[in-house]
DNA sequence: TGAACATATGAACAAACGAACATATATAGA
DNA sequence: TCTATATATGTTCGTTTGTTCATATGTTCA
């Protein structure tokens, strides 16, 4: 369809639909690309998912987590960082549902809610080789 | 193996490992979960991947071009925004590679750099719709 | 070559973020 | 209840990030 619309080149001139400062070159294609928008909801969810990965520590944390459930005092040794870093890092997962934890006395056992987690972790882990295999 | 090291409850009440202010509790756990490390280069490189898809703009970007090819006007014609701004984040999106260009004539024509963008983007949509369904 | 258009880039500014420090909550044991 | 330990949270601060405005590069056509 997007094909059928760049072949019959059709170009609008006018700036109607446009915020854009140059001319709408290709409007089939605009509103087909529009009407297959991410819902804004999702967009939001998508976005803070995608932003709590993006962290090193966070990164490290969920890392550490897909070898077995640790507590907070642990993963803080395993990173070499404060109980507050970690602890605050922990909230900002919990947040996104990426961890689950259950309390024993006065120890907080964490370990990766689902395996989604796991799964878009490994999938960034293989795209991300790849990517500096082809750059080297 | 972290269950075992769990199991015989080796607790070190030592500080000599960790950084951070309590007792390291399973010492086992905290060296299982310290060789299975990412490794710092893989670590950033993952990093950089998802923080570019953790802007709401980029993803609708990444979003519109999974429909088909686009050039940059029309991309801030679906997006409502300034050629500049889009153009901007599409110099994001081809510095971590996630998008592919081909110039004809005044025109830059964009398109995803391949399959791994679009799973990830899918992948992504699949977890945070189930968290939204799961929230609500 | 010069004007018009499409895209890229530089600089500046406000908003968002992570680290660090201090402090609060919670649980166990005396 | 008082103390010690494990974890959580509030706040401040330096840095990063996305957008905007202005300008530069590059391409076509006359």
């Amino acid at each position: 369809m997007i094909e059928e619309a760049r072949a019959s080149d059709s170009r609008n001139t006018a700036k109607d639909l446009a915020d854009c400062s140059c001319y709408i070159v290709h409007p089939e294609c605009v509103e087909a690309a529009r009407s297959a928008a991410i819902e804004p909801r999702l967009l939001a969810a998508l976005g803070e998912l995608f932003k709590v990965f993006s962290d090193a520590t966070r990164l490290r944390i969920l890392g550490a987590l897909s070898v077995g459930e640790l507590c907070v005092c642990d993963i803080g040794a395993v990173l070499g960082m404060t109980q507050s870093a970690v602890s605050h890092q922990l909230a900002v997962l919990r947040a996104a549902g990426l961890v689950a934890y259950r309390r024993e006395g006065k120890t907080v056992y964490y370990r990766l809610a689902d395996d989604h987690v796991t799964t878009l972790l490994k999938m960034g882990k293989e795209h991300a080789s790849e990517r500096a295999r082809g750059e080297a």
